[in-house]
DNA sequence: CTGATAACGCAAATATTATTGCTTTAGGAG
DNA sequence: CTCCTAAAGCAATAATATTTGCGTTATCAG
């Protein structure tokens, strides 16, 4: 798994050219699809020089990891509504709006496309989130991580992956009414 | 959506080559992952030249697709057991199999990197199948297309993409035994 | 405030990929 | 068998992407 190097100067000009070149990621990838990005149009859009692009992060891969998993917002507050359907659905609904984004879609694209080598910390994330909210319920709970995953997780990363068109507004809620259909 | 044009002359040296190159992609991208593979590459091992393969593809993404379609046995008889249940148990076997070829697997992933330009045959045939497997029980069927899209490929998709050893001999009844819960 | 140096920018050198014009080979109609 | 030409090969060129050496800027420890 690669990750962004150590900052030893975090700040100032090089905090400037993170996010300049963030931006400009995201930009791009929502325009053309992470095919066709390359690192001289990233640089360029950035206004900044491809070289220091190349030395940050060698490749497009480590780089487009690196902002996907930035993009995360890993520690915002997971839904605690006290039932675990209405937390699960209000989760459904959180994965959908983000990946309602443009950006986000077409970075979990990307990351399809390589995974295997670089697992995306975005969806180990998913993964953690399920856990807590199972767990939340102890031995009570009625359903198992695996299933919240297959249940609700697949198919929304299916659809965004493939089926761009078929999410709405009531998914969350129906997906997640089939997974307690028999418990 | 772009497909291998028309040969005039399919015959002979064309289909060395046109298999050679097959051969080659597929190896390629198990190997490499489909990130990393590249037309000169592909001439390369295929013992061929790159412009015969710029000529006849373009470029890589039309290449890869045309070999993924010619990969998906479209014609092969779906399971007929007598028995819904069975038949998607079955089935869905069957699409485990096809993606625990590491070349599969690969190819899907690297459809999932420009799904939304080029759908993928591939699942759009997955689609068709399904239809076919639940309206052979009419108005009697317990399920719905979309139900089994959301129940059995988008998890073994996803397990394929993005957890590939998360699969066993079980996941095909495991899924499916899910997906009759509470029927 | 100052000095050491991380990180950036610039420019030149390489390497890789894609295109183009022309020549050669060989499929297949007649 | 012969001829026409589709498709492959070859080589030169153009376009892009990547690497490298070196000078410059400016962060941050002291």
């Amino acid at each position: 798994m690669s990750t962004s190097p150590v900052q030893k100067r975090p700040g100032g000009r090089s905090a400037a050219v993170l996010t300049s070149v963030r931006n400009a990621v995201e930009e791009l990838v929502k325009e053309k699809g992470r095919e066709r990005v390359t690192i001289p149009m990233v640089a360029e859009r950035a206004g900044v020089n491809p070289t220091s692009v190349y030395r940050r992060w060698g490749d497009l891969q480590t780089m487009i990891n690196d902002i996907a998993t930035y993009r995360l917002d890993p520690k915002r507050p997971i839904p605690e509504t006290g039932d675990l359907r209405s937390d699960l659905t209000e989760w459904a609904r959180e994965i959908i709006e983000h990946y309602s984004n443009p950006t986000n879609a077409a970075i979990l694209r990307g990351g399809a496309a390589s995974a295997g080598d670089t697992q995306s910390d975005c969806l180990r994330n998913r993964r953690a989130e399920a856990g807590m909210l199972v767990e939340r319920y102890g031995a009570s709970s009625p359903l198992t991580v695996d299933e919240v995953i297959d249940g609700l997780v697949a198919p929304i990363v299916y659809r965004v992956i493939f089926l761009p068109d078929s999410l709405n507004n009531d998914s969350a809620k129906d997906l997640t009414s089939r997974l307690f259909e028999g418990r």
